[in-house]
Parts: structure tokens; sequence; C-alpha cells
RNA sequence: CGGGGUAUAGCGCAGCUUGGUAGCGCGCUUCGUUCGGGACGAAGAGGCCGGGGGUUCAAAUCCCCCUACCCCGACCA
């Protein structure tokens, strides 16, 4: 057994080898801080260390004086106490949970490491508790390595901090809002970025003071209108949330890519697959922002992969400039008869039937521009305390249709829907199904009615391109319509859907389009949150100037569904060594005593070398019952005595999903298991 | 918020059409047998049949009104 002693002169904790020792010995004065790596495993002393039973430590915790602050021990081999299936609180379920709709929540459930409440609100059982500490652990070394201080806020909060962001009312439905006993407002929290923001603004007010990034792991409450996918999609949910303060936007960026650095070897760790896609840029200039996304075929995100390997969130897509057409051999522009062509459909045909094209091909959708005129819900500004409605027209090709959430995406704050029918009247010029640029835009000229309309076309539409459209009259279109040449916009705009097969933004070639389920993103916020709660410090000049700050957010809860999703079979849950709530299981089978003394030597060995262990000693269970369920928890390795121990003397040594199976004398197990473990992953 | 569905024991379900005082499997308790792939027998415990109202001699069942949950389409870690 290893052990930890002091150094008394520098404090320093320090690795005294198989003493037998564990903690030193408590002062009764004063407490600090401890950090320890996460695959530390400390002997539980009550007199010593307010350390949960045998499990694995936080990453800091109270103890006594002699251990100095930030000391860090780095020690395997401590004694760790096997969980016993016999006491254990657990109950597997033979059949999946009728509600559960994905796999890792059906075998989470199962297998007990959650019990589900309430819709999207699950209560973590000792399994799943274990599972949730390691995912937090992995989290905690790599934030804490790349410099960032834990804190912990109230899930409980007072309205008035949401109020100077606005978020109050904008967060909407999806926000819990409740009373106390004098009526006072209060929230549970959904994020925290205007408390961290405040936090900071309380207590630094001095350049000096930068660069500072904070974070803490922290249950947050969204009431999402339709809660799935069990803890993919909770109402109730454990986040990471980290914001780093910066005094300029360089160290804006030194501080998201410590983060998201620090994401990229968590992920690993985890052993969660994920693919960093551009998110879409905020409406703060400059501003960057990527998500983690983990690609399962029952994520919620849809991403555009470009053969490149680069990968893009779909409001975030834009379409590479196309090329100029030179079309000066262009027919002039001409009206032609396009009766009842409301929709793009009756106006192929009808092109197709009165004006056959000359170069012997069909007239299709991709030959005709659509405008669709859309309604921007501006938020409140200085000039309308009330925020404002403008319409736009949109120019696309007639074979697209318009992504009103890409769309939105560049309106951003702003709101976007469709023109209703008060909005159309106000503006007579329009003719609904034959819109045309004529009255849209800068050739607009002087037509009596409420507003300029301003006119975007699609980033599809090229310069020089020709194209079949609105006249502004029932029953009349305009042909050889150039881009350009006879009608212009105010700008360009990404409108229309993106599809499998079109170009890739850095023109690697076609994107083809994938499923994720968003486990982590990182923001550069800029100057939104200070400027919005005035959070200021004094420059070298002793000038006031705005913080520039990032926001990095890792779902955890949600990591672990993931993990669960990537590993596992029809049988059950296979987790990594990293995240499993035991490296090995052993199974003490059948009735002969015989199994189950061999069974409990090899699990107090295994406890001396600190080995996590879940060891099945119930009796009176049988054999089979023990292997399902061994299965269904999914511990990376399981060693069985029974038979071959009675029969040979010989211990069973295997991986989880079967494979590599080993029947070794009793005395050898341990090693074998240990340089098993050693190997794993 | 639109469309579809469900609500009966800890879990998974039947019963409802055609009213008659609640059933199956798993799990749980006790005893016996079994013991390397979710064993078997016997005996048990456990239910305001989502809530409210109505019809009826009688309602899980028929009628009305709620509520909750699940699945499919617009928001989010």
């Amino acid at each position: 057994m290893a052990a930890v002693g002091i150094d008394k002169d520098t404090a320093n904790v320090r690795d005294e080898g198989n003493t037998g020792e564990a903690m030193p010995k408590a002062s009764p004065v004063t407490m600090a801080t401890l950090s320890v790596d996460p695959d530390v495993r400390l002997l539980s002393s009550p007199t010593h260390l307010a350390v949960r039973g045998s499990i694995p430590l936080r990453g800091s915790m109270m103890v006594p004086k002699p251990v100095c602050p930030f000391a860090r021990i780095s020690l395997g081999g401590m004694s760790t106490k096997a969980m016993r299936m016999s006491t254990l609180f657990l109950r597997t379920l033979r059949e999946d949970p009728a509600d559960a709709d994905v796999d890792s929540a059906k075998l989470l459930q199962r297998a007990g490491y959650v019990r589900k409440v309430a819709p999207g609100i699950f209560t973590w059982l000792p399994l799943g508790l274990k599972v949730l500490d390691k995912v937090q652990d992995v989290v905690r070394e790599e934030i804490n390595g790349i410099g960032a201080q834990e804190v912990h806020f109230p899930a409980l909060l007072p309205r008035e901090p949401y109020e100077a962001t606005h978020r109050w009312e904008e967060y909407g439905e999806n926000l819990f809002r409740l009373q106390d006993r004098h009526g006072a407002d209060y929230l549970l929290a959904p994020t925290h970025e205007e408390m961290f923001t405040l936090l900071v603004k309380d207590m630094y007010s001095s350049y000096k003071d930068l660069p500072v990034a904070l974070y803490q792991i922290q249950t947050k409450y969204r009431d999402e209108f339709r809660p799935r996918a069990g803890l993919i999609r909770g109402r109730e949910f454990v986040m990471k949330d980290a914001y780093s303060f910066t005094i300029d936007e360089e160290g804006l960026q030194k501080a998201y890519q410590d983060e998201r650095g620090a994401y990229e070897r968590i992920f690993k760790r985890l052993g969660v697959n994920y693919v960093i896609v551009h998110a879409v840029s905020g409406p703060m200039g400059g501003s960057q922002s990527e998500e983690f996304l983990a690609p399962l075929p029952i994520g919620e995100d849809t991403f555009a992969l470009a053969p490149s390997g680069k990968a893009w969130n779909v409001e975030a897509l834009t379409t590479p400039e196309p090329e100029a057409i030179d079309r000066s051999g262009t027919p002039d522009m001409t009206e032609v008869d396009t009766p009842d062509s409301k929709t793009i459909e009756n106006l192929v045909g009808r092109l197709n039937d009165l004006h056959p094209r000359q170069d012997g091909r069909e007239w299709t959708a991709e030959d005709t521009l659509k405008n669709m005129v859309v309604a921007v819900k501006h938020p409140a500004d200085e000039d309308h305390p009330d925020g404002w409605r403008e319409l736009v027209a949109v120019g696309l090709p007639g074979d697209r249709k318009v992504d009103m959430k890409r769309l939105e995406a560049q309106f951003a704050p702003a709101e976007i829907e469709e023109a209703n029918e008060a909005d159309l009247a106000s503006h007579p010029e329009f003719v609904k199904g034959y819109i045309g640029p004529r009255v849209l835009g800068p050739q607009r000229g002087d037509i009596e009615s409420a507003d300029h309309v301003r006119y975007l076309v699609d980033a599809h539409v090229a310069p020089g391109s020709e194209w079949v459209t609105g006249a502004d009259a029932d029953g009349k279109h305009l042909a050889h319509a150039v881009y350009g040449r006879d009608f212009k916009a105010d700008g360009v705009v990404e409108a229309a859907e993106v599809r499998h097969g079109d170009m890739s933004p850095d023109g690697s070639g076609p994107l083809s389009f994938e499923r994720g389920v968003e486990i982590g993103q990182v923001f550069q916020l800029g100057l939104k949150y200070s400027q919005a709660l005035d959070l200021k410090v004094l420059d070298q000049n002793g000038k006031a100037v705005p913080v520039w700050m990032g926001c990095y957010g890792i779902g955890i809860s949600r990591v672990l569904a993931c993990i669960a999703e990537m590993h596992h079979d029809e049988r059950g849950l296979a987790w990594p060594k990293a995240v499993a709530p035991a490296m090995v299981h052993v199974l003490a089978t059948g009735k002969k005593e015989e199994a189950f003394q061999a069974a409990e030597g090899l699990v107090s060995q295994l406890e001396e070398q600190g080995v996590e262990v879940l060891y099945d000693d119930r009796p009176k269970v049988s054999p089979g019952v023990k292997f399902k369920d061994a299965e269904l928890i999914g511990v990376p390795l399981v060693a069985i005595a029974g038979r071959d121990t009675i029969e040979n003397g010989t211990i069973e040594i295997r991986n989880r999903d079967g494979s590599d199976s080993v029947s070794v004398p009793v005395n050898q197990a341990a090693k074998v298991i240990l340089d098993r473990i050693a190997a794993l992953d």
C-alpha cells in the first residue's frame, strides 16, 4: 500500500512508499484546499479527511492543515473498498422502460444508474453518481490545468441580474420562474453568464487582475418544451460553464484556444467521438464560436461535413461566391404571359407550354427567381423602445426552399417570420405570386406605399445570371432578367436551404450532412455582457475599459449519455476505462463455498491495490442472472469465480464484450487483472 | 402550439368493444429443489384502475370535463 506524507518544511505532499500509513495527522485548526489527480484514490478516514466513503476524490476539497493549498498528489495504489452487490443500492430491470426513446436512456435505467422522476428529470443512483463523478473529474483536471478556477453559484437566483440583459423576458418559456413568499421573482438558472460577469465586476477593477478564468459545474434548469432522449435533453442537467475575462481581444483569443484545447483532451479521455463545427457568428463583430458535436444518429443538430474534414453548423454555412457570368449576348428583358402561375411548379409548366426555350431543353425551377417577403422583428433600441418590424424581400432560385433558421441567423438578434396578409396589404405593388425585383430595392423608384423594402438576393444568385421572375402583375413574368444588368439588390444573404452536394465554404468539395448531439461549445462573447452589465476595469492609463469575455460550456450529464450511446451493445453498457464505475466486476457464482472464498480473496487483493471493484457476492442468485447483470452494467473487465474454480482452481477473466477470455490460477488472478487494467483503452 | 396515442402493483402489460367488485409476466417475501447464461415447485405481500363529475341496482369498463405522460413537426448544453 502506498501512502502520502507531508514534508514539514515545504508543506509539499510526497510519496512515502509502502509504509501503510495513509494521511498526515489532522490539525484541529486550519483547513485548506487540496487538489488531486482524478485517478488518485485516498483512503477514507473520518478523522483525517472529509471524503465520501472510498469513492474517487473530488477535484478539490477541504483537508486538514498539514496539506498545503494547491498541493498535488499523484499516487496510485491506495486501498479502495469494493462495491458489494449484496448491499449496493441497485435494482436492474429486465425490460426497457416504456417511455425511454434512446438506447442510453433505456440502458442507464435498466442497469440502475439513474431513475426517472419526471420528464427530463432524473435521480442519480450510486452507480450513476460514480460515473458522473468520473466525468466531472476529467473535466476538472483539464480545466484546472489551463488555469481556470472553480467557483459555485446558486441555482436559485433573483430576477434582477437577468433584467439587465433582458433575459428575464427573452429566455421566454424555457426559464423556470418562481416567487418567494413575499412575491419576489426568482428563477432556476438556465445559465450563469450574468452571475459570472457580476462577480468579477464586484471583485475586480484593474487590468492587473486580468486575465482570469472561472468555471463551475452546476445543475442547470430549462423548461424544455419537449424533454426527450433521457439525459440528452433534460429539464435539469449538469453543465460545466467557464468564462474568461481578459483586457483585450488577444487575451480572449488565447483563453479561447486554451479552453478549446482542453475540450479536445477531455473528449478524447472520455472516449467520446466528436466533431468540431463552426457555429454561427453572433451579431458582435469578430466573435467566433465552435460547437463540439458527438456524431450520433439520435442527435438533434444537423451539421455539414466537407471533404477537407471541416464541419459547419447549418446556420453558419456560407455559400462560396458564385462566379460572375458574362451575359452580353442575353436578349433584353421581356415581359411574358404566365397566367395562373403563383407557384413555381405552375410557372415552370406554363413556361414550357407557352414559351418553349429555343435551345431545346425544358424550363426548370432552377431558371426561376422567386421573391419572398419576410418580416424582421427587430428588438428594442434607442429609436424604437418597443422594437420594430421591417419587411425585407429575399430573392432566391425557385428550386430551393427558404431556410428560416439560416436566414434568421443573419438578422440576429432580430427574429424573422413570414410576412402576413396585413404586411402585404400595406404594399399594393406586391402582387402575390408575381412579386418581382422591379418594385424592390434599388430599382424600386418612388412607388407610393408604406415603407422602403430592402431587397436581398440569396448567395446562390450569381452576377450576370439570367432568370424568369415576377413582373408585379397578375399573369405576367419577366424573362431574361439579368442580375446586375436588369436588376440589382441591396445586399446578399444566405437564405436558401443547403443541400447534400452543395459546395463547401472552403471549396474542398461537396458537403454531406450528419446528425450530432451538441456536447460542448466555445464562444467568444466579446463585449456583449461586459457592456450590458457595465463590467469595466481601469487600464494602464487609468481609463475604464470594458472586459473581453468568452464562455465555454460542456453538458456533463449529456456527455455521459453520449458515452453510453457510443459504448454499448444489445446486451448492455460497456464503459470506457476513464468513466467506468469500477475497473473489474468480480462474480462469485454457484453455491460452493470455495468459489466465494476465492472471489473474496481476489477482491481483497484488488482492494489493497486500489482497484475499484464491483463484487457480485449475492448468495442464491443464479449464474445466468449475474452474467446478464454484468453485461448490463458494463464494467470493462469481468472476473468469474465458480465452476472452473472448483474444478481447476482457476478464475476466468474476460473483457465486457466476452473477448479475450482467459482462465488463470486463483493466485495469479489479481496480477492478470492489474495488467489488463493497465492495458485498457 | 398543431397531429396521433397512452394512463391499471416497483417495472412491462392484459382486461374496456358487450358494465357484475381486478389479472398476467418480471421483481419482492417464505420454504424446498436447482446452481456457467435472466432455473423450478409451493405458499404469500403488494392496486382510491391518473383526477373530478355524471349515467346505472352496479363503472377500470359507458358519457362529460380536467390533468399528466409518450410519439411526430417550429427553440436549446
